[in-house]
DNA sequence: CTTACCTGTCTTGTATGCAAGATGCACATG
DNA sequence: CATGTGCATCTTGCATACAAGACAGGTAAG
């Protein structure tokens, strides 16, 4: 899972990496991603490069700005909650529209609470922040939805590019406990209790963002004139560790 | 809106103009897209043509059999329902979850069901079959969020293919009513009622659907052995008219 | 008549080359 | 010192060339 570093030689390698790489929180929002160092990095040439760009385009994951390259992308505020909002609208009616859950499904939750709070003493703080993240996609899981399945992935990653732009500090903690408590009323196979704690969830995740701090102090000037974040961040290639 | 066949020197013209046939049912699941021919068409290289293939790819509109082209895809009977369920909860969410509604917003729904009617008394069935589809988009656009807008628009795509796969025949009558009775309790407000109207109607049309006839009655077959589909469709060229 | 095979043709897969734009720096100029 | 300008370099955008596989049709053997 945490493997994003092995290189596989298959046919989406790269966009693995690229994803699994965010959703631990070790590739930051802005990050340029260089055609030419992803392609000596994978070891393949700059077509396929591109081709994984594309998909990850496509996916809201990264972006591209002409002729000077590839971002990972930084949400707006609007973007942010616009992207909370559809993740409380699609995990919410996901809960409501749950009835039944085996012994096995209940057993794989608290699996996953118990990883939560091992990574907590740890203090892995990599490792807490995919767990945060994967918590969610595993309760869609459990739905059994591959096209929701999907699409919460793709929101997941998107969130974790929103809390390290915005997050002031991870409530890991509380966070942890709140899914506690959805396991809890997901035992009791109260989905309904479970649909509206896992709106109370988000909403907290969400108050708990700064979502008036801009990392960069130019947004609205920048916004107004709607011109391209411009940046010079440490490319991919440094992210090694 | 209707002007797929307009040749716009766009960036993703031609991942429009597919999305725009499908929704407009002139493209059916099963189709062969051949990158030449798109290329020619398009007056634009094959790489082109790959980089709206592969964005179609991600968005699950089109498949690649290696070595042997882009087809449309096919969904099957498990997919179909999963893209039924998952509009289910994203779309009852949003209503439910929405607070206010403007005037305008209302007038725009009334717009669009006169519009409905219009194609219905025309016996405009491509119209029709684009503006069945747009109706739950144009709820997704009131409440206004771009993210969950995106992700009804393909699934609207998928349920379109979907249709034209399973659908035996067109009750558009039913639908176009559904569609009423929704806008009718929004106006009250009531967003609660039209969720459950909406989460009705859904039901209603995939009901509609045999989902146990296929139109490649090698279906099973084929899925057991999980061979490509095999097909000798007319390509997109043919796709004039 | 059926079956196996072989070959020409067409398809996508992938790499590479070149063009065009963006950026940053050195330098000249006010 | 501040500012504008030209160039060197690096980036992506895009087309093209070639390789490799799939397919169809014909042919020969059983």
């Amino acid at each position: 899972m945490q493997d994003a570093h092995v290189q596989i030689t298959s046919q989406d390698a790269i966009e693995t990496a690229i994803v699994s790489g965010i959703l631990s929180a070790r590739i930051k929002p802005g990050t340029r991603l260089s055609e030419n160092q992803l392609a000596t990095l994978f070891e393949v040439s700059r077509t396929r490069v591109r081709e994984a760009m594309m998909r990850l385009e496509t996916r809201c994951i990264v972006q591209v700005s002409p002729r000077r390259g590839w971002f990972v992308v930084e949400p707006s505020a609007e973007e942010a909650m616009a992207v909370y909002e559809a993740r409380r609208i699609i995990e919410a009616g996901l809960l409501r529209s749950m009835r039944t859950l085996t012994d096995k499904g209940i057993t794989a939750l608290h699996g996953h609470l118990a990883e939560e709070k091992a990574a907590m003493a740890a203090g892995d703080r990599q490792r807490l922040t995919c767990l945060m993240g994967d918590f969610h996609i595993r309760i869609a899981e459990l739905a059994g939805n591959p096209v929701l399945i999907e699409i919460l992935r793709d929101l997941t990653a998107r969130t974790i590019l929103i809390s390290m732009l915005y997050q002031s500090d991870f409530h890991a903690m509380q966070s942890h406990f709140g899914h506690c408590r959805i396991v809890e009323a997901m035992e009791k196979r109260d989905f309904s209790k479970a649909a509206r704690l896992s709106i109370q969830h988000l909403d907290e995740v969400e108050t708990g963002l700064d979502l008036t701090k801009r990392s960069d102090p130019l947004a609205e000037l920048r916004n107004s004139l709607s011109l391209a974040p411009k940046k010079r961040p440490a490319t991919v290639s440094g992210g090694h560790n």
